[in-house]
DNA sequence: AAAAGATTCAACCGCCTGTAT
DNA sequence: TATACAGGCGGTTGAATCTTT
């Protein structure tokens, strides 16, 4: 059984939700705030888990969801994001104000990955004699990087645990030159140090990251006595903990050279 | 007008990670 | 260290709706 289902299954509630549902949810939320989802439906008076809560809120009753069609620019982002970051829906939908992780998912399998399937086909019927090019997207570890994280201090988490050929097998571990002229090209970039320096890295130093191998990066920081201390991070990781650079529009220059 | 097929999208499922005990 | 729990994510499903024949 899993964690899921060890709910209390009796008299749960499935399927669509009715306007007095999402009213009673409207209103624990407005009163409680959002989190605490295990205590939401019985507070709310909801037959429905704690899991069928916290989707309904996040991708349809929470304020400022943007509804209907994806324009132009939306649409024009969302391709250049999945090419960077591949599946990573969640990640996407933050750069784009309003909408869901789940609309862009469900945007994407409806309308623009059969877009761009026939349009590579046709390249490719065009273009037979040529070789054809795979994108490699950035596919983030599931991780988090902190200047006490458990991989600074030495702890390996399962991501850490993954087989030598798997980690050669990342994009970032079988094709690391363009990433680390990219990645190096926004560590260079306007501001970008002090962003760095909110993490320990030492001011005035030549490089903060060595750019290492299999996706890693590699960085020298002060620790809490001020020595000191090396530590690293996947590049995906880098991305998601300098989250001021990950809402600027320095994303966007980036993305313009995609 | 009706049936069949295609598309859309809300919701569910299973898994993973972090945290508390 | 092991276990349980909560939050979160991406993949998938299936009912509703739309389009075509």
């Amino acid at each position: 059984m899993n964690r899921f289902s060890s709910e209390k299954q009796y008299d749960l509630r499935k399927g669509a939700w009715t306007a007095e549902e999402d009213d009673l949810l409207r209103k624990h939320i407005e009163k409680y705030g959002e989190g605490k989802w295990r205590q939401v439906p019985l507070g709310a008076g909801l037959k429905r888990c704690r899991k069928s809560c916290r989707l309904r809120w996040l991708n349809y009753l929470r304020p400022n969801i943007k509804r209907g069609v994806f324009d132009e620019d939306e649409v024009d982002l969302i391709i250049r994001l999945h090419k960077l970051l591949g599946n990573r829906w969640s990640l996407i939908a933050g750069r784009l104000p309003g909408r869901t992780s789940n609309d862009i998912k469900n945007y994407w399998n409806s309308h623009l990955s059969k877009a761009l399937a026939s349009r590579t086909a046709r390249e490719g019927a065009s273009t037979s004699t040529t070789s054809t090019t795979r994108t490699q997207a950035i596919k983030p570890q599931p991780r988090t990087f902190s200047i006490d994280s458990r991989w600074l201090s030495g702890v390996r988490t399962s991501a850490d645990r993954q087989p030598q050929d798997e980690l050669s097998k990342s994009p970032m571990g079988s094709h690391q030159e363009e990433p680390i002229l990219w990645l190096e090209s926004i560590l260079a970039e306007e501001g970008m140090e002090n962003e760095f320096s909110t993490l320990g890295f030492r001011k005035g130093e030549e490089s903060p990251a060595d750019f290492g191998t299999e996706g890693m990066v590699r960085m020298r920081m002060e620790g809490e006595d001020g020595a000191a201390e090396e530590g690293g991070c996947y590049w995906d990781d880098l991305l998601l903990d300098v989250d001021p650079w990950w809402q600027s529009d320095t994303l966007r220059a980036c993305l313009d050279t995609i």
